[in-house]
RNA sequence: UGCCCGAUAGUGUAAUGGAAGCACAUGUGACUUUGACUCAUAGGGUCCUGGUUCGAACCCAGGUCGGGCAACCA
């Protein structure tokens, strides 16, 4: 998992190649745009990706932009977390960190400057009105009274709002283009309202904000951006841009579309997200369950995975929905390779070894990783009493199965060779604890004898056992696609065993880890410690199962 | 019944007029001190109808199906 997606290619690219080639552009400069009104998702990671992967691919650079020209939706505490989230992608903007806010005053000479062109014009129309005059898509709107406003009475109007001479809603400032277009966002659309609002940069300079459909070209042509990339549904908002920039004769960047992505079993809108954070379905934004890159990075997944679903998903104008398999695929992969080992238990039951003397205890000294000597070795204590997983005994088990059974010897990982001789169980037929007898020969868990066996189970000593918190997450929702119902509600989808909290035996080592580190607790699955973990709060999080094992 | 965009195995994506590949998923088998990993192997695809061409997934025409667009949001 390394830098390889920055071979990849797409149909922006492929342009890209052609506008090097033939000298329509010298530089690659592109840019990523969020609005700081909410957190960044594994949709903006695509967008991530393809920004800062573009400029990297073709030794450009790539701007972080916070696009804050709608003061009343923005909010600063949401800046920091986003850029955050960026770097723990493993991207770096360097200088480069800009906002809609610093072009302000660019944009109302802009907007002057289209005044003076007869190309805007102020309207007086209500919200309400103008929609009627806007018309519908199949048939052609009716011109605004203001269009016809001399060049003069416009500025006047125009300075006028800027002062703060007119209530919100009062007046707004128009492209002067076409009411007759069948592409509704040509027929004289806003530039700029009125909004006596306090702006977290510019504070209460302006009581008018331009529109994004005006700002947002505009900045990409003060930056230089070369390639503008975003998602389809701006795609019929390009005319507009183009018109914009073209009329206002700045540098030409140029916008390309693609499409948004979309995995099973999850949901990536905002709104929806802010609800389900809102009504209490979810702990917080971070909630490991939340496709949030904060709440993907609390679960334990890691930025390399992340970045590579992006690279391999592609960059495409279809719109399809990826099934989240292939996430998981690359999740562990990446995992597998890069995780240390360790023993848990998570569903215990108690194990005597009746031949092993009360008070010893062995220390073994186990393999961190099967397939990297380099990463070294832990030691790991043994003593008479364990802990094993309930799934590894089985009452009159068939040959395939990994576990005790009555009579059947298996090695306890790295440890010994031991046999069940004896199962006690309560009233209801509960196993309660295995007793069992050891092989003293087969220390490290090979037998001198060369004898088989064909199961190996993991184990925790129960004196040095550490009790932990262990969240078990699985999917947030029950249906591949829980939007796609139109009769429901996407939460009458929401998976009621999308978490389960247990307390598992850990390993002692485990207590002592750092927040955020990542394990393969074997057979299990992979477990990432809580931001909240502690030695004497050890609390870990389930990032994924192991792959799914075949039936017996 | 307006405009824009799209359509390649179940899913995502290559092939840019010259043998339809890859990954995930699925089936089978081998190996294994993790039922993991790894390895081997199988099945499965160009939306439809015409046209151009020696040759079409690719170019053209018409259709079908899917998505987007009517905030003083981005």
């Amino acid at each position: 998992m390394n830098n390889e997606e920055v071979k990849t290619t797409n149909f922006i690219h492929d342009i890209i190649d052609a506008d090097l080639s033939s000298g329509k552009r010298t530089e690659v400069v592109t840019r990523f745009p969020p609005e700081p009104n909410g957190y960044l998702h594994i949709g903006h990671a695509k967008a991530i990706y393809l920004d800062f992967g573009t400029a990297e691919k073709y030794n450009g650079r790539c701007h972080l932009r916070f696009d804050d020209t709608n003061p009343e939706a923005e909010d600063i505490e949401y800046v920091n977390a986003i850029q955050e989230d960026i770097k723990w992608l493993g991207y770096d903007w360097g200088e480069h960190l800009y906002w809609a806010s610093d072009y302000f005053d660019t944009m109302y000479d802009y907007a002057v400057r289209l005044i003076k062109k007869g190309k805007a014009y102020v309207c007086e129309l209500t919200k309400e009105e103008f929609k009627d005059h806007r018309g519908i898509p199949t048939e052609p709107g009716k011109e605004p009274p203001g269009r016809t406003r001399s060049m003069e009475e416009n500025l006047d109007l125009f300075e006028r709002m800027k002062n703060g001479e007119f209530e919100d809603g009062t007046y707004t400032l128009r492209a002067r283009i076409d009411m007759t277009s069948p592409n509704l966002h040509m027929r004289d659309p806003a530039i700029y309202r009125i909004k006596k609002a306090h702006h977290h940069n510019t504070g209460d300079k302006w009581c008018i904000y331009p529109m994004y459909d005006f700002a947002h070209c505009i900045e990409d042509s003060i930056e230089g951006v070369t390639h503008s990339m975003c998602t389809m549904e701006f795609e019929v908002h390009r005319p507009l841009y183009d018109w914009i920039l073209e009329e206002l004769e700045v540098f030409q960047s140029h916008q390309y579309e693609f499409s948004k992505l979309n995995l099973t079993y999850i949901v990536l809108s905002k709104r929806r997200l802010l609800q389900l954070v809102n009504e209490g379905r979810v702990s917080g934004w971070d909630d490991p369950r939340m496709p949030t890159l904060c709440g993907m990075r609390r679960r334990g997944f890691t930025p390399e995975a992340i970045k590579k679903l992006c690279s391999v998903v592609g960059c495409t104008k279809f719109e399809g929905i990826t099934e989240i398999e292939l996430f998981e695929s690359i999740v562990r992969d990446d995992l597998n390779e890069n995780s240390l080992r360790a023993m848990a238990v998570v569903d215990p039951i108690k194990v005597i070894i009746e031949n092993y003397p009360e008070d010893q205890v062995d220390e073994f000294e186990i393999p961190n990783h099967p397939q990297k000597e380099e990463l070294g070795t832990r030691q790991v204590p043994f003593s008479r009493e364990l802990w094993i997983e309930r799934d590894d005994y089985m009452d009159d088990a068939p040959n395939k199965f990994k576990g005790f059974t009555i009579g059947r010897e298996v090695r306890l990982r790295g440890a010994y060779l031991a046999t069940c001789n004896e199962v006690i169980k309560d009233a209801d037929g509960k196993v309660l604890e295995l007793r069992c007898s050891y092989d003293p020969e087969t220390k490290g868990g090979s037998a001198p004898d060369g004898r088989k066996v064909r199961s190996t189970i993991h184990w925790v000593s129960a004196k040095h056992a550490v009790d932990a918190e262990v969240r078990l997450y699985d999917r947030l929702y029950t249906v591949e696609n829980p939007l796609g119902d139109k009769e429901k509600d996407f939460k009458d989808f929401l998976n009621p065993e999308s978490l389960e909290v247990i307390t598992a035996k850990l390993e002692p080592m485990l207590a002592t880890v750092e927040p955020g580190t990542r394990f393969q607790f074997e057979r299990v699955g992979y477990f990432c410690a809580d931001k909240d973990h502690s030695s004497e709060q050890p609390i870990f999080n389930r990032t994924l199962t192991l792959r799914a094992p075949r039936k017996l």
